[in-house]
DNA sequence: GTGAAAGCGCTAACAG
DNA sequence: CTGTTAGCGCTTTCAC
């Protein structure tokens, strides 16, 4: 492996030169530009990044914190994530929580270790006060999440609004008896939603009924319980908002398979834009969230907090979710059953 | 920040003996490291990881380089691996190629500029001299790829077996006209598959028909073209093998809307074991890959050949695939109809 | 057991 | 426009 120092040697001219060379400063003379790159074109020379690091004090490299890879939201999130980074020569390294509080915090330690030049946090199971200690050492952004009174940079969706449009057009359709699904989390961002909702339904004078909350839920084996659930009620909603696809999803499987008609006997609409939510019959309304405006500004944000080196400061993203409006709440007219 | 240095002066010793100590080596007394651990603890001292990289000529990171990070099957394989690095206390970088040999190349220059200290590869879009040149810089492995002759670890699933037992299995159920789809790739891997589902045919006496041989498909919206092909034949295939969960229910999404039984007008099997597969209906019969299994051989693999700093040998892991039955392929007595 | 000193590969003053 | 020099923070001989 070829140093700076053998390009040097080879062109007969000194390590400043070529490093002045390598990182294109002016007051070079074209000729030796030209002698420098020759040598190092035949040496196949790369620069040592290490090196380059530990001079710099920079890595080049972002931390993305994420609790797990596989479900799609997240997926989807760490690949616009790295294709925005890839476009600012930025690696990204991923670290799987699991949701642990004690994960999180070693993960955020990767700054303190100057392994990574930033952390974005797609969620956050840790104190406000432990995000502060770390900001110490370089800059933290939340993308996906909201930490009340945090000085730094916060994306996410609104999601007071996402409740409020699907429950507006739940509305529009007629329905007055709709239910509401909780993944179980008290994040900032689920509470909104679940404002948006009630402020829709109480502003058409249907006021929301705590029989039809329904918490803790996000698989498709939730999605089926809840259906036996709703099932079992005397006087069941006619709608629900499951906050998910799979929920959604499992209870439009189960709820078939007992010979419901969705939507006719229950309207349902999901949360994420899944693939499955296309693929169900009915077809799945859902919101789709803005993930990839997100993922850019998360990118954005990072490298301007990196480059000013001012890490604490109040700034909130907010994006806008789009509602699918798909077969699942869609009464259609009945097509003649040919016998 | 503080460094090596400011904990020595605290604790009245050399830089040598706190490294002693940071290293767990032998030879410090223990009246001297208990000194050395206060002044860390005091200072809130960490080592800076750009320092240890260049000394120890090593960095922690492995890069991994996936096509596509949203594809359901390649977040699980990172998943995967994500948590089998990090029991070993490495970094993943991810690389997004989109299939682009240029990306590509760029990613494996990670290792000349030892920003990692080896790469694993889900996919191979380059020759194999590319690979081969970066060998003199550090260790490369294979994981859900083959390439023929290359002198690296491989780790992947027997497609041929995968193939055979998914046309024993239609065999069973009594099909003999089996349509087979490939999603156009003409890997290694995916010509073993299609030799397997061939061989399982011709010992049955059934020789594959080039009638039934559907190519480049791998979405559902391929999956809804190609049920419009099957409609289209006039002596159709009474069942198939889609070699994708996503073609495999959009084909069979497209084949209710227009009247359809499955299985019995079309059975139909998948491939990845999806989500979806659980939520359609009919459940859909699928090939379960190992992803966790060679997940972690691929990160035992590359921890050896890091550890060995020898980065060339033939070696090949072999997994099995499990065949997931379900209703897409099994014809079941049908319920009486409540009329 | 412990410390002094060299050096991993690179960049940025500072001279000239 | 170019070179000399110091040093980023750490580990490791080699002495003592």
């Amino acid at each position: 492996m070829s140093t700076i120092e053998d390009v040097a040697k080879l062109a007969g001219l000194s390590r400043t030169t070529v490093s002045r060379v390598l990182n294109d400063h002016p007051y070079v003379s074209d000729e030796k530009k030209k002698l420098v790159q020759q040598a190092m074109k035949h040496l196949g020379y790369v620069p040592n990044s290490a090196a380059r690091s530990l001079r710099n004090q920079k890595t080049g490299i972002i931390a993305v914190l994420i609790p797990k890879i596989s479900t799609p939201f997240f997926s989807q999130l760490i690949e616009r994530l790295e294709m925005a980074a890839s476009v600012k020569n930025y690696q990204l390294i991923i670290c799987q929580t699991q949701f642990s509080k004690h994960k999180e915090r070693s993960y955020l330690d990767l700054l303190k270790t100057k392994q990574v030049d930033g952390v974005i946090m797609t969620s956050c199971e840790n104190d406000w006060s432990v995000i502060d200690e770390h900001l110490n050492y370089g800059p933290i952004v939340l993308c996906n999440e909201i930490l009340e009174d945090g000085n730094i940079p916060m994306i996410y969706m609104d999601q007071f609004c996402s409740g409020y449009e699907v429950a507006k057009h739940l509305l529009e359709q007629g329905h007055s008896r709709i239910a509401y699904c909780s993944n179980g989390s008290q994040s900032i961002g689920m509470k909104a939603r679940k404002r948006g909702f009630e402020a829709a339904l109480a502003e058409a004078g249907h006021p929301f009924d705590d029989e039809f909350y329904f918490q803790h839920l996000s698989s498709i084996t939730d999605g089926k319980q809840v259906f036996q659930q709703i099932k079992g009620l005397t006087n069941p909603p006619t709608a629900i908002f499951t906050g998910g696809d799979s929920v959604a999803a499992g209870l439009i499987s189960e709820a078939k398979k007992h010979g419901w008609n969705i939507p006719v006997d229950l309207a349902v609409v999901g949360f994420d834009n899944m693939e499955i939510t296309e693929l169900m019959d009915p077809m799945i309304t859902t919101v789709i969230q803005p993930v990839e405006e997100m993922a850019q500004k998360a990118i954005e944000v990072i490298c301007e907090k990196i480059h000013k080196k001012q890490y604490r400061s109040y700034e909130r993203h907010e994006f806008s979710s789009k509602l699918a409006i798909r077969e699942s709440t869609m009464i259609k007219p009945r097509l003649v059953a040919t016998s």
